[in-house]
DNA sequence: CAGTATACATAGCTTGGCTATGCATATCGC
DNA sequence: GCGATATGCATAGCCAAGCTATGTATACTG
């Protein structure tokens, strides 16, 4: 039987998470960072924004998005677009090119992992789809919350 | 309705995870990182073990083992325990120490975390649950692989 | 006992993260 | 309209975690 506490469930599932993380990032031959990827799928997702806003969702610093968004201006996996109404603001949105990057690494990912995964029954299948689920919900909420925090304090409407 | 093939499952649970990755190293004021908790919990699940078996199974190279290991070592959170039979080799067991400040961060974690977590019913807890669970015996088979393959290419019998 | 294999350490690099700060542009008060 | 303040992104400089290549000491093997 699971532990079935909050706390612990919390605990279990980062712990997992970071061992996770190592395992997807070894088993591909891929030299991609996890950054690269999570600021493309943030962006196809929730489609263009602005840097800062970017740094928000991804839960990094501005400095440390400025530098992401560089590196991927530089493979063209990204599109700066200058805002019209402000000078200092641009708009990022993913490139085709990048959209491909990812897609392309979400099969590699799947073909690499595919056989550690391959005996799980239907049920087990859906068990960690609809887990995703509900630990996406929670990051979008989580996002919004951040988005309008950071309405509140500011002057905006 | 969820995706339930498996490749996208597998993008997605991988992407979902480099994003709580992030939300669970800024939620707490904790300037750790996923390295540190990463290899105490590998310790501490599976008991004391060689430098170079705790690098496989935590998924990294053996100098980037030796690096985080010094730095744990100095914080006096694991041991290391010179094998009598083998003047090269050493067990790194995890301290008490070290263990306290596992339990510390997931109880800091759980703590930052369940406000994001607080709706979720008994079901959705249990879906969780099991995730962890399933992922983390996927994990444990691939070490295995992992740990034979080197006996089996190596001279051990 | 020489040669090879193994276990960990060291060197040196890249990337992703951070804080502090700079610079350009907007916006607000007067 | 203009100075002061706020905002958006860039730069500088640091550290940690990852990598490959290589070194050093010990163990094993012929």
């Amino acid at each position: 039987m699971t532990q079935l506490d909050l706390p612990t469930v919390i605990g279990d599932l980062v712990s997992v998470n970071h061992r996770l993380t190592r395992l997807a990032a070894t088993v591909t031959g891929n030299t991609e960072s996890p950054a690269v990827w999570r600021t493309l799928s943030v962006l196809r997702d929730l489609g263009p924004m602005r840097l800062g806003e970017l740094a928000k969702v991804s839960r990094v610093t501005q400095p440390t998005m400025t530098k992401l968004v560089h590196a991927l201006d530089e493979r063209g996996w990204i599109r700066r677009i200058v805002d019209r109404d402000d000078a200092r603001a641009m708009l990022i949105s993913a490139d085709p090119h990048g959209i491909a990057a990812l897609d392309a690494w979400r099969i590699e990912l799947a073909n690499s992992l595919t056989p550690t995964f391959a005996d799980l029954d239907d049920d087990e299948l859906e068990t960690l789809a609809s887990a995703v689920e509900i630990v996406r919900t929670r990051l979008e909420r989580s996002r919004a919350a951040l988005v309008e925090a950071a309405a509140s304090t500011g002057h905006v409407a």
